[in-house]
DNA sequence: GGCCGGATGACAGGCCCGTGACAAATCCTG
DNA sequence: CAGGATTTGTCACGGGCCTGTCATCCGGCC
């Protein structure tokens, strides 16, 4: 059974969080403040995510983000925070957190997430820099992209999208979702930009040796590099 | 493609090394006993890591280390050992490890530690006196730079840069950062001093043979002496 | 066959970066 | 101290790479 540790000053936001964790069939295990939520996090058994709130007396939970992971910790981390605006959203993810959402949450997009991080466990996160799939590899401090060792040229944008699909990799991402994420467009520009940009990393990727990008049909694409080795 | 040396007595743990090894795209190479693998290390080509058991029949594998060094190679070196705790592991790495393992080990952190090490590419010798990346040396109190054994002459300034840069090898650094580390200034003074210098070492890099410095469109500047792939 | 959603190729505009020339500042040297 | 050499910073210009748009093509599906 999977274990998931929350780290939670609130007992009722605490609570509603188990409740989710439960709900996914993992074991649920609370810490009220920063400095019990590390220890744990780094001694006892190892974690498969972890719930962390941003804001909690005794620290920034971002700042303990980097404790847990020099402890050795491989969990995927889930930053809550009420400070929920994009900018925050991306320090948190660069600070090495594997998702973020702004309170207050939606138990049902809680859950959502939380299956979605479950999932992806075929990603070896290692030290917030490396994003690996099999022989796909992807460089955040670099912005480079390897795949079997091979260095892909790709340009800003088609970086920003490939890390955002690593991110969601192996569920179905919108359109929408990427206009948003990597576009930063709240609206539907009526084009095709995002296509446009899909098919030229798609050919890049296929040309090193990769079929990573798949097309669900009527829904969007899907990030699912088939694992070999 | 890389070789990897592996000095490990026990045929059993040697092979689930090698497998993470190839699984990495590198090539293992074994030896059993800590002279051979002494020898190994000092004279036939060059090796880009050493995973070195700590226990072996005809000494300790951190004596092992000083011969290592003293024959000139640059290898990084992964220490094994079952004496897995912390103040071993310190121990280790102050001896001149640059990473330390505790048997028994999971074969991912194994591949995990070994494909960090492999992108680290770097080694700092003798005191941070003199940082190598394959051909390219900087010596740090001499303030020289040095490509495939010869002198390339910098200006002062020239050298903070690529000192920096060396310092902060395989990640993006963004103009800021240098106008706020090599410059002392902590605003944007609106021109291009950044790119002029970058221009000026680069070029002088390149007339000596080495394409270091990686433009990062939009971004920044990536140090990354090509180690290849 | 017609329709719909997606793929692909071509193209233009924009922006970022590289470069050479020059001026100011600093250092060295006699 | 003077004069030259070296270094450092500024600017303007040009070119090339990204990026977004559109028109067209393709392939399934009803």
């Amino acid at each position: 059974m999977d274990r998931i540790l929350i780290v939670e000053d609130d007992s009722e936001t605490a609570e509603a969080i188990a409740r989710e964790v439960r709900a996914l069939g993992c074991t649920p295990v609370w810490h009220a403040t920063l400095d019990e939520g590390v220890a744990a996090a780094t001694e006892g058994g190892e974690f498969r995510v972890i719930v962390l709130d941003r804001m909690l007396p005794g620290g920034d939970g971002v700042e303990a983000m980097a404790r847990i992971r020099a402890g050795g910790s491989r969990a995927l981390i889930l930053v809550l925070s009420a400070l929920g605006r994009a900018a925050q959203r991306v320090e948190g993810l660069e600070k090495g957190a594997d998702d973020y959402l702004p309170k207050p949450f939606e138990p049902e997009e809680l859950r959502a997430r939380l299956r979605a991080l479950l999932r992806r466990g075929t990603i070896e996160v290692l030290d917030n820099d490396l994003l690996a799939f099999g022989d796909l590899e992807i460089r955040l401090k670099a912005r480079t992209v390897h795949v079997r060792r091979n260095h892909v040229a790709v340009s800003p944008k088609e970086f920003e999208l490939i890390t955002f699909f690593a991110r969601n990799a192996g569920q179905v991402v919108t359109r929408m979702q990427l206009l948003e994420n990597v576009w930063n467009l709240h609206f539907d520009p009526g084009t095709n930009v995002v296509d446009v940009h899909v098919g030229r990393l798609r050919r890049k990727l296929e040309e090193a040796g990769a079929q990573a990008i798949q097309t669900a049909r009527g829904e969007g694409y899907i990030f699912a590099p088939l694992r070999a080795n």
